[in-house]
DNA sequence: AATATCCGCAACCGCTCCGAC
DNA sequence: CGTCGGAGCGGTTGCGGATAT
């Protein structure tokens, strides 16, 4: 037995709300403030459900709402941080002022999804198809293989014989220590997660500190610090994001041997790091290109500020080179 | 011009969270 | 401590306009 119903659906007008509707809820709103949104559609004079009240006001009639496009700026925020926490959609959406989480969810679904799969990445775990692939294989040959020493009782195995999840997940993490922190902290977690929640955590951790070995810039920087407060984004959060996020990855190109020169980006992030004064993105470019050049030597690093280009193609270059070495997962067909 | 299909977005649904009592 | 109910969240649906045939 579930919940009764917050109002007699029966009586209540659906659908699309007219001028005269909206006008009604923000007179009411100019009047009595926001709040209480069970008793709005009697004291307005509207024949609507309360929560249908509460979500016309807080999705489309807010003042502070923009109405227009997003820009560039907003889609990579989106993307970065989709990529760090998920679907949290309200998160995401705190730090995109004027946006909702609706907002900021449809534009998801319809626009940046197909986007990132043309580009080759997976939107769901933000890799290249190629490595989820990769990533199921392994799955399939570790089962495989847990199952066969299983089998015959080999522990000298036992090393490569972890869990199944952490397997997949810890090329997400910068280092182990991070991926360990996680882990205890899922630990923690898990006889309180809700239910519904569970998949998603699981592709992306809460949060995560961004003080690796390899590079120790932003040290203090804290996904769950930094979604918990409500100030509103400004240049540098983005700089954080973008650095914090480029060098997660770049660590983990180069745990996977696609970055050669560990100190030579380590190199790279110290010095940008540094620099977190100006409304410029040039520490971003840099590392993304120089990141670039060392992985594709001859390509000539170019793109607007923001658009980190040359490293989607570096991620693209290393989705090729895995096409061509594993052919057959070209004629795949696959579900997921 | 008519019809089919696609796409974006507003709205709804079911659920959890959380504070008041 | 348990219950109730409002608020909020993420997933999904369906309408209506745009585009293709």
């Amino acid at each position: 037995m579930g919940r009764p119903p917050c109002c007699d659906k029966t009586n209540v007008k659906r659908g699309l709300w007219t001028p005269e509707e909206d006008a009604k809820i923000l007179a009411y709103v100019a009047n009595h403030g926001i709040g209480n949104w069970t008793a709005v559609p009697k004291k307005a004079g509207l024949n609507r459900c309360g929560k249908s009240c509460r979500l016309r006001y807080t999705n489309y009639l807010r003042p502070d709402l923009k109405h227009d496009s997003f820009t560039p700026e907003e889609e990579e925020l989106i993307i970065t941080l989709h990529g760090a926490i998920g679907s949290r959609w309200s998160c995401i959406a705190k730090r995109l002022p004027g946006r909702t989480d609706n907002d900021v969810k449809n534009y998801w679904n319809t626009k940046l999804r197909k986007k990132l799969m043309k580009m080759g990445i997976d939107p769901v775990t933000h890799k290249p198809v190629s490595q989820v692939i990769s990533d199921l294989g392994n799955i399939s040959s570790l089962t495989n293989t847990n199952s066969q020493n299983n089998l015959i009782l080999d522990h000298t195995k036992d090393e490569q014989v972890q869990p199944l999840q952490h397997q997949v997940q810890y090329h997400q993490f910068t280092n182990q220590e991070n991926f360990q922190q996680h882990v205890l902290s899922e630990v923690a977690s898990s006889s309180s997660s809700s239910s519904s929640s569970n998949l998603t955590r699981l592709n992306s951790p809460i949060s995560y500190s961004c003080n690796t070995s390899q590079a120790q810039i932003n040290s203090n920087f804290d996904w769950s610090d930094f979604l918990h407060n409500d100030e509103p984004l400004v240049w540098t959060d983005i700089q954080q994001i973008q650095q914090c996020d480029i060098q997660r990855v770049m660590s983990s190109l180069t745990l996977s041997g696609i970055m050669q020169n560990e100190g030579e980006i380590s190199n790279n992030f110290n010095s940008n790091g540094d620099d977190k004064q100006g409304g410029s993105s040039e520490g971003f470019e840099d590392v993304a290109c120089d990141a670039s050049k060392e992985y594709q030597g001859h390509k000539k690093c170019e793109g607007n500020s923001f658009s980190g280009n040359s490293f989607v193609d570096g991620i693209l270059d290393k989705d090729s080179e895995i096409r061509a070495t594993f052919p057959e997962i070209l004629d795949a067909s696959f579900d997921y």
